[in-house]
DNA sequence: GTATCCAAGTGAGTTACCTCA
DNA sequence: TTTGAGGTAACTCACTTGGAT
């Protein structure tokens, strides 16, 4: 008896056998205990593996079960090798599965009878173990439907197990379902439970990621504030300067882009709206043009001589080190130095043209 | 007793595929 | 034969639960 089956990106549906006779594969026998339905299907959508992944899966597995979802055929396990008569009862539907978990190691495979009491300490001892838990299988399963179920025991994975998928999951962060299968029967555990590893060290590392976003947002609102703190500062020596009569300028406005001298007039002048900063899609007077561009320029010419404008723009703001801004703006090109707009040469030569 | 970690459960959203009118 | 709608399976993610430390 055959049947058809395509899932995934199979360019070609997979036959698939329903099979009255036992095969080693990891089957089970359900509730019926009698008949044995091994369909071969594509297991995953994902297409790195595909050609790979034709896989024997019980029909309660293709139902509900993601046990061996994968696993190939003829690949069987070696505790499914050796349990041939065994029913998992976690791979036969999420019932058992979850009865399955409780009151048992849950480090175990269910393939294991989901009672092995033993833990594999390392990857290497897990065959080993494996084997050993065989001979409790089928008491531990005898407890667990006499107990009725009691509280689920807590996985906790062994160091190697951890460590090996911790190695895996700096190699890719997302598993294909080989992969998956893969690392499930190389730590003796269930695919299920490679799978939630997986989906919690994910958003581990993006609670992490987000965490450090957070701090680095902080830190940059921290500058911003230092930086909007020393900007109302020289803003409001601006308007202090409107008050007195301008010096000289030594020609240096005739120098300046276009946008700088008429900051300048606009600052002499009383009150002419301008249009300050050609990525600002606002007007605004002076004060606004020392918040787009560099205010050291603009703050200088109206204070200072010629000769410190050189000094102010080469080291601004008060000590040698560059503002706190300077790193921040250099990653925003909205708030763009004044000082690196200017041409060098109309910054250090006032009369340059003269 | 409480906080934290973490495996596992659950529901929603997305995507690809299949079936059928 | 083509096409669009509806159904379904598989997958991921966000959120939650509960055991262990």
């Amino acid at each position: 008896m055959e049947l058809e089956l395509s899932l995934g990106d199979s360019p070609t549906p997979v036959k698939a056998t329903v099979a009255p006779t036992p095969v080693p594969a990891p089957t089970c026998t359900s509730e019926g205990e009698g008949l044995q339905l091994v369909l071969g299907v594509r297991a995953s959508r994902r297409d790195e593996q595909d050609d790979q992944t034709t896989c024997t899966q019980s029909s309660e597995e293709a139902m509900e079960g993601e046990e061996d979802e994968t696993r190939p055929r003829g690949e069987a396990p070696v505790e499914s090798l050796s349990f041939p008569l065994f029913v998992s009862s976690a791979e036969t539907g999420s019932m058992n599965s979850e009865v399955c978990t409780r009151g048992f190691d849950v480090n175990t495979r269910p393939s294991d009878g989901c009672a092995a009491a033993v833990r594999p300490s390392s990857p290497s001892s897990m065959l080993e173990v494996s084997t050993r838990q065989q001979a409790t299988d089928q008491e531990a399963a005898d407890d667990e439907e006499n107990s009725g179920g009691g509280a689920r025991k807590k996985l906790r994975l062994s160091k190697e197990q951890s460590s090996f998928l911790e190695d895996s999951f700096k190699e890719h962060s997302t598993l294909t379902p080989k992969q998956k299968s893969d690392l499930a029967e190389r730590l003796n555990l269930r695919p299920r439970q490679v799978e939630v590893w997986f989906q919690n060290r994910r958003a581990r590392t993006k609670l992490k990621q987000t965490e450090v976003d957070c701090e680095h947002l902080k830190r940059c609102c921290e500058r911003l504030t230092l930086e909007n703190r020393r900007l109302r500062r020289e803003v409001a020596e601006l308007r202090a300067l409107r008050t007195t009569p301008y010096p000289p300028l030594y020609g240096l406005h005739h120098h300046l882009p276009a946008v700088a001298t008429a900051g300048l007039a606009a600052a002499g002048g009383g009150g002419t709206v301008f249009r300050a900063c050609p990525s600002c899609d606002h007007n605004s007077k002076v004060a606004a043009a020392a918040t787009c561009y560099s205010p050291h320029v603009v703050t200088s010419v109206g204070a200072a001589p010629a000769s410190d404008v050189t000094a102010t723009v080469a080291s601004p703001a008060t000590g040698s080190s560059p503002p706190a801004s300077a790193t921040l703006f250099s990653r925003r090109p909205h708030f763009g130095s004044f000082a690196a707009v200017v041409p060098p040469v109309l910054r250090r030569q006032p009369s340059a043209t003269s």
